[in-house]
Parts: C-alpha cells; structure tokens; sequence
DNA sequence: CAAGAAACGCAACGATATAACATTGCATAT
DNA sequence: ATATGCAATGTTATATCGTTGCGTTTCTTG
C-alpha cells in the first residue's frame, strides 16, 4: 500500500522497493542534475559510482586510489574534492565530519537534513530521514536567533549485526 | 523562580548564575577530577584554561600555538592530543567535527550529549542541552538496533549577533 | 565559430592527526 | 638504596586530509 512515511525514514530500505543498485542510483542523479540544469560530467559521475558501490564511508584519498586502479584515471585531490564538493552541493553526497569520509546519499530530490547512524566496528553507515529530529532543532536554532544553513547529526555505535557477531 | 529546566538549556545563561569565568570553570574541573580520581595534571588544565578563555572553537596547532607564546611551553602534537583525548574522556571538552576544533563543556557534572550551534561569520559556539533530541536519536537507534556510543550534533549558520551586524 | 564560463590537471603546500619510541617523575616493592 | 611499575610527557617522523594557484581543456552559448 505504500503509504507515505513522514517519520523516521530508512533510506535504504523497505520504501525504496528496488531501486537500488549503484546504476539506478547514478541514473536518477543524471536526471536529476539534468533538470537542474547541471553537470554530471564523467568524473562526477564516476566518483558516485564509486562511493555507491563501496557501501560504506570512503575517504577522499580513497577515491583516488580506486580510480587510479579501477580505471586507470590518475587523478589529484583536488579534483576529487571539487567533484566531491559538487556532489554535495546538489545533495547527492554527504560528508560524514566524524570520519573525514564520504556517503552517497539515498534521496537528493528531496532536501534533506539527514541523520547518519556509523558502525565502529564494521564502517557501515546507515542514513535516517527523521523530520522530528529537524523540526526540534529548528526549534533550537530558533530560540538561539540562529539562521541554520547546515546540519551535522552522526551517531556512533555499533550496529545490530555487529553486536549480534561479537556476542558470538 | 528558577524552575527546574527540562528542556533546551543554554548552557552558557541564565541558569548558572555566575560562575562562568574560565578560573571558575577549572576550578570545577579540578574538584571533579579529584572525585573521580584522575588527574588533571598542569597541562591538562592549562590547555582547558585557554580553551574557556579563547571563547570558541579552537583547533589542536592554535593551543600549541598559544602555550609556546603565552606559557614559553613547546609542546608537540602528540601532547596535545593526548591532553584533549584525557578531556574529552572526562566530558570537560568536546570536539567540533565540523571544524577540526575543541571546545570546553559547560557542564561536565552531567553526563551529556550537547548540541551545537556554530557561526560560520563570527566563529562562535553555542552548546545546548535538548533531552528531546537525544531521546529521539535514542529511539531512532533502538529502532536500527544500534547501541550508541557518541552522538555528533553540530547546527551550523549565522548567529543573532552576525544576523543584525549583517543587516546593518 | 568565437568568446566566455565551467571543469579538469598538476605542483606545491598547508593543516590535522597519529605511530613509534624515549624520557621523566613518582609510588611502591625488594 | 635499589629495582620495578606506571602514568604522563617529550621527540621525531610520518600518515592523512584538504587547499591554493595557475595553466589547459572542454563545454556551452550567442
């Protein structure tokens, strides 16, 4: 029945029915920046390619190496991180500032404010929508006299499958 | 009346009256790590001094920075960061990830798990107490199955002050 | 097609953080 | 008094992350 959700969101879950993989993914961000009148040039793309398939947080450096051995494309930090800094202008990548990581992110149509939940012990990082979580901060920002332009919401711990593992 | 606040707290205001110089802070830093029996050594509680008197966010190379000029104390990397990780362990010092900084915690008799509201104009941090937003963010990884171990909460934008200067 | 803007390549550098190992000072055991 | 253990700090080097400046290529647009 697929009702709409308007609480806690997981973004790469049971609402997303299989659009999924790494192509649909890079597809949608092609239309995306394609009515926006932006470019999703070869590098751009490439590098989201890159940080869907990886699953987990990739650091810049990272990147660099996987596009040096992956595709033969030598390329400096500083045209990753243009290309990053792209990607995140449109909403199609985050950073995740407690680890000097990147992530793709599962809805650049809508405008986010997305919460990301990290695993210590595996890296896995798990994107959450929760508009509680961005109403109650507004709040704040509110009462504070503060005009908001970026939130950073990261919670570290261990993940499910992990806890389940080590209790082994 | 000074009731009880449950809900958001600036934790820099109107309910702890006083006792807000950075001598006043240390000193209550000190008491609690005499009860908890650690030790809050000279350095230790030189570079909390400095950060309660620097007024915000001030990274790792500006403490060694201000110990070489004002104390005619070299110190490397290493000792810092060693000096910050024993602070933060005992909730006097959190570290803004956004911005690769420390700050000193207004109330470690607590334990807390603060927001931030940070000026990208004047540089400034606010931190606040808001139990909805932790509770919430409890939920959230009760829901994923996480146990949470940190939580990163950094509202980044432009402050009152910087809002009506800006306005000018 | 020409002109301008946007994106990219590259070299060097700056900023942030940690690894690995040595030393100091102090408490306690011998 | 000597040896041992431990926490904290010092030292050197290096890893990791990110930016500046500038020249070249590529794309778009009139």
């Amino acid at each position: 029945m697929a009702l709409r959700p308007i609480q806690p969101r997981p973004c790469a879950d049971s609402d997303c029915h299989g659009q999924h993989a790494p192509a649909e993914r890079v597809a949608l961000a092609m239309s995306l920046c394609s009515a926006r009148g932006v470019q999703l040039t070869e590098l751009r793309r490439r590098i989201l390619e890159l940080l869907w398939e990886s699953g987990r947080p990739t650091g810049a450096y990272d990147l660099i190496e996987a596009l040096k051995l992956r595709d033969s494309r030598p390329v400096g930090p500083p045209t990753v991180y243009r290309a990053l800094e792209f990607l995140m202008s449109q909403g199609l990548v985050s950073k995740i500032e407690s680890r000097n990581a990147f992530v793709p992110c599962a809805h650049p149509e809508r405008r986010h404010g997305c919460l990301f939940f990290i695993c210590s012990d595996c890296g896995a990082a798990t994107e959450l929508e929760d508009l509680r979580v961005e109403r109650l901060l507004a709040e704040d920002a509110a009462v504070l006299g503060y005009r908001v332009t970026r939130r950073v919401v990261e919670v570290e711990g261990t993940c499910a499958s992990c806890i389940a593992a080590g209790a082994a």
